[in-house]
DNA sequence: CTGTTAGCGCTTTCAC
DNA sequence: GTGAAAGCGCTAACAG
């Protein structure tokens, strides 16, 4: 390993002054500069970022912290990186499986200290377990759960998106419309505040809320959405319209129903919820909400960035507004 | 922020002590490890990797660098993971954009120090560049292209998989099959190891082989494919089988075709290669090439951390084998 | 414009 | 079974 003292020694000048030509923080003389560049270049030293993060407490990179790889969060992520990048540092992607375990483990853990910040899409950690994380760098929260006030925190408009694809497909002639991925009851999850949404489109519509039609799913995955789908079709409950609490959802209802024989948009009209790249191009196209991925990006890594200059600034919670995109599936 | 002479000050014992109760490296006797455990609880004390990292030379950290974060290597990098974790790692995720600079930036530069490996996926450096990489820290290759001898390296048989793709449409009754997003000519490519194994089958079957129905697509990105088979329709080419040198290619077409008119799998046959999770389940089911994830995944991670534990161990080149998975269109 | 000194927080090595 | 000293490679702070 080739250090900073052997390009010194090469160089005829002290270690601070190879620091200060690569790292460009005081001036240095154009020859001595040469020198350095020269010996940096025959030598073929790179500097250690350990040494460097461990002396100036920087690293240059931020960690997105996310349930999955998948859907939805790669979407996301590609944003936050694009946006991170543009600020002039790296991103790098954890992955958590949702537990509450790891979520902790990533964010209150010794982790968090080789990161000059954090944001994290939080869904296994529950309020009171999130307020017991305390670190010493900046955290944001992403996501659709409640979080403690102290936290910078982004989201979605989750009720008006669900809102706007239920009212949509009533729009469009659905009057039997199924809540598919979402969850009854109270609470603060995505699936809560979505299955809301499709209340007040039935409400505003004049529509009755039959709590039949609120069709829940375990954990969101194309297995288990087809299993409660095909559970519903084979039950005989009567429905002309698909509101999927996720585009996963959605696009798993397009082949269930086509397995069925029931036809999209023709029997039954399908929204989802995300707008993932692949519903614009599978056949017949997935309607679904934009949740606007780079607003997202934009305001999570501004909110960092706020907070790494000034730890002390009031948290900021912020909800990003979303965007029906019509396509086949209700046309 | 605690250091671990603030928790050996308030245990009574020397930092050496509380580094080995925490390391678990020497034996400590009890009496002065609940001591040490319980300053370490009543002060909240974590670990500071980066230092433990400058001092021991290891991170317990592995990165996996691709293209992107989508499809594809969402998927594999979540195999990867598993893999990762299983033998007690953790793993980050970076991307390239697929840029050469990137890469290099990636793998050459100093960040490769902040990793105890790198499983990088390359797409946008050639062999001559490949074999200018030097690093501090085992490398383990995947993918398509070429490498330099000296790199442990895992592959998929894309020809025996191009081959089975296009042999299945044809054995379905397929005449005239289009290799989409297959490139011409000479190259180590994937897109040229694919439209191989598509003349093979062709060869095999005693069929043709028509250069027309090699379309390439320049970046494997959902418009372009669609661009491309819009384009094809358009010109009047007749055709009644689709092989994808991608999923998303694959997935891409079974729009367009739909909004053209034609029928899968009356019209047209489509098989695709990535077996991406989403093709099972929207309609009618993208049959596909399995790639194997996981056996990729666990190939290497296992070169990786034989290149850990012997550093001169002679370069593995693995080529993993890859499965014919029949969906719906192609039935 | 360049150098010296000190030390980030931890673990290796050696000593008892 | 426990501790003291040294130093990983770098940069902040101060000095000249």
């Amino acid at each position: 390993m080739v250090t900073m003292s052997d390009v010194a020694r090469a160089a005829g000048v002290s270690t601070m002054t190879v620091s200060n030509v690569l790292n460009e923080r005081r001036p240095v003389g154009a020859p001595t500069r040469e020198r350095v560049l020269a010996a940096v270049e025959s030598l073929g030293y790179q500097v250690n970022l350990t040494a460097r993060n461990l002396r100036a407490g920087r690293t240059g990179t931020v960690a997105l912290i996310v349930p999955s790889f998948f859907d939805y969060y790669s979407e996301l992520a590609d944003a936050v990186a694009r946006e991170v990048e543009a600020r002039g540092r790296h991103l790098v992607l954890e992955r958590t499986t949702a537990s509450a375990e790891q979520e902790m483990a990533s964010v209150s853990g010794a982790r968090l200290q080789l990161y000059d910040g954090v944001i994290m899409s939080s869904v296994g950690l529950d309020r009171d377990e999130l307020d017991r994380v305390r670190g010493p760098k900046p955290i944001v929260l992403l996501g659709e759960r409640d979080v403690p006030e102290r936290f910078d925190h982004v989201r979605l408009a989750n009720e008006a998106g669900a809102q706007a694809a239920t009212g949509h497909l009533i729009e469009r002639g659905s009057r039997r419309v199924l809540a598919l991925g979402a969850t009854p009851g109270d609470g603060h999850a995505m699936t809560t505040d979505r299955r809301v949404g499709w209340e007040q489109a039935h409400r505003e519509a004049g529509l009755d809320i039959d709590p039949r039609f609120v069709v829940p799913i375990g954990d969101y995955s194309f297995e288990n959405a087809r299993a409660a789908l095909l559970r519903v079709i084979d039950s005989g409950l009567a429905f002309d319209g698909v509101f999927a609490a996720t585009d996963v959802i959605g696009l798993t209802a397009l082949g269930a129903l086509h397995e069925r024989g029931l036809s999209v948009p023709g029997d039954v009209r399908v929204a989802g919820f995300d707008n993932l790249k692949v519903g614009g191009f599978i056949p017949p196209g997935l309607t679904s909400i934009d949740p606007g991925h780079e607003a997202v990006a934009r305001e999570a890594v501004r909110l960092l960035h706020r907070r790494m200059d000034d730890p002390d600034a009031p948290a900021e919670h912020v909800s990003v507004p979303v965007q029906l995109v019509v396509r086949g599936s209700t046309r």
